[in-house]
DNA sequence: GCCAAGTCTGAAACTTGTTCTAGATTAGCG
DNA sequence: CGCTAATCTAGAACAAGTTTCAGACTTGGC
């Protein structure tokens, strides 16, 4: 599905079609928002980010909070794309060194596994928020899709997919989000989720150029 | 508290310590909650599952839906472990014919995946629920997890899987879920997730009995 | 048949996401 | 500066999931 072609070199992924230009004042109050949205999620999960708490925390009314995020699925969506933002642009100055495409991927996601595992709270928030959004976000789980898939393509070294390779990541994509959902349940481990992402990355091989062998 | 009525005529994960016995009129009242619980789903999704309005549709008051079901979520898991019954008993009488494991696992799932088509909204409402429950529900979503490995491994035609098969069975079940929130939230067509399937069901052929070829 | 323990009912109360309103503040503009 | 539209604030109000409780009903044992 290509439906978006918002301009997406710098990795700032506005995800807005027409962003209003926010003020200071706006950008500001913005950013305090998703703070206190990280800080909170980060103590106690999805449910200890509760609307009026994150209002009072990032110090505005909770109709301006409204105002920013139409619900609490969108907060924490937008919460989300902020971290991946932030793994997209750690990942580009160290790249995964694996000898193959699979390795790679496997390698990075399993670093942003670790990564997710020392503030599994925020995890929890995160990851169940995007799975349970509903239609109304889905530009936003969209926006966190690309991203994802920017990275994993990043990871392989691609420039053109094909077809056959963007299906791969899909599919790699959906393991990714299941197995973490699998593991912050509490219903698989660490090291079942490895091996999960070890196994699906597989795939990969199955769809290596074949002008390379 | 009471979960344990299922005893499927066939490997049901039967995992639950002591099922207490429910008398007759308590087997009937959680038969009605279960269905009232399907109807409204079928009528509107998560949102249209209302603990009041199960409540009054199953004929019980709301503190008895909360003993039979301990919330929201519990209900709607185990209104899907009762679909998933009904779908292995379905395919047992009527097993895929492909030609190898892959094409008869990805043939199960487009089955699977027509009959959630039919019912949409119910889908919606499973879905959702089993991927949003978090700790306090796993007992009943690994339920819903062993069914579905079950239903797999019968595709397979496997009595006994080797580590790697079982590998690839939890990948594609991964698949399958992610899959159907995709589908569900309008981000992906039905074509798109029927290449999903097939995507990942290649992975079966590369853990093949080694035996055999 | 009768009692104790457990279960069910009806209704209110509580929690947290969401919406609404009236008034204060701010931003942009002539 | 002074005006107007947009935004922000405080707080009430509403919706739906969940909890609680007093009293009525069932059940199982005697």
């Amino acid at each position: 599905m290509d439906r978006g072609s918002w301009n997406g070199d710098s990795m700032t992924a506005d995800a807005r079609p027409a962003a209003p230009a926010l003020t200071e004042r706006q950008e500001a109050r913005r950013r305090r928002i998703l703070h206190a949205s990280a800080q909170l999620a980060s103590r106690g999960g999805f449910e200890a980010v509760q609307m009026r708490e994150v209002a009072e925390a990032a110090g505005v009314a909770l109709g301006t909070l409204y105002r920013y995020f139409p619900s609490k699925i969108h907060l924490l969506v937008a919460t989300m794309q902020d971290q991946l933002q932030h793994l997209h642009t750690t990942l580009r100055k160290r790249p995964p060194a694996g000898e193959d495409a699979a390795q790679r991927v496997a390698e990075t996601l399993m670093r942003a596994f670790r990564a997710l595992q020392r503030e599994p709270h925020l995890a929890d928030a995160m990851v169940r928020a995007l799975t349970f959004a509903d239609r109304s976000v889905s530009p936003e789980v969209d926006t966190v899709s690309r991203l994802t898939t920017a990275i994993i393509l990043d990871a392989m070294g691609l420039e053109h997919p094909t077809p056959e390779q963007l299906s791969a990541v899909r599919v790699i994509e959906h393991t990714w989000h299941s197995a973490l959902i699998t593991w912050l349940s509490g219903r698989a481990s660490i090291a079942q989720v490895k091996i999960d992402i070890e196994t699906v990355c597989r795939l990969i091989d199955l769809t290596a150029e074949p002008d390379r062998g």
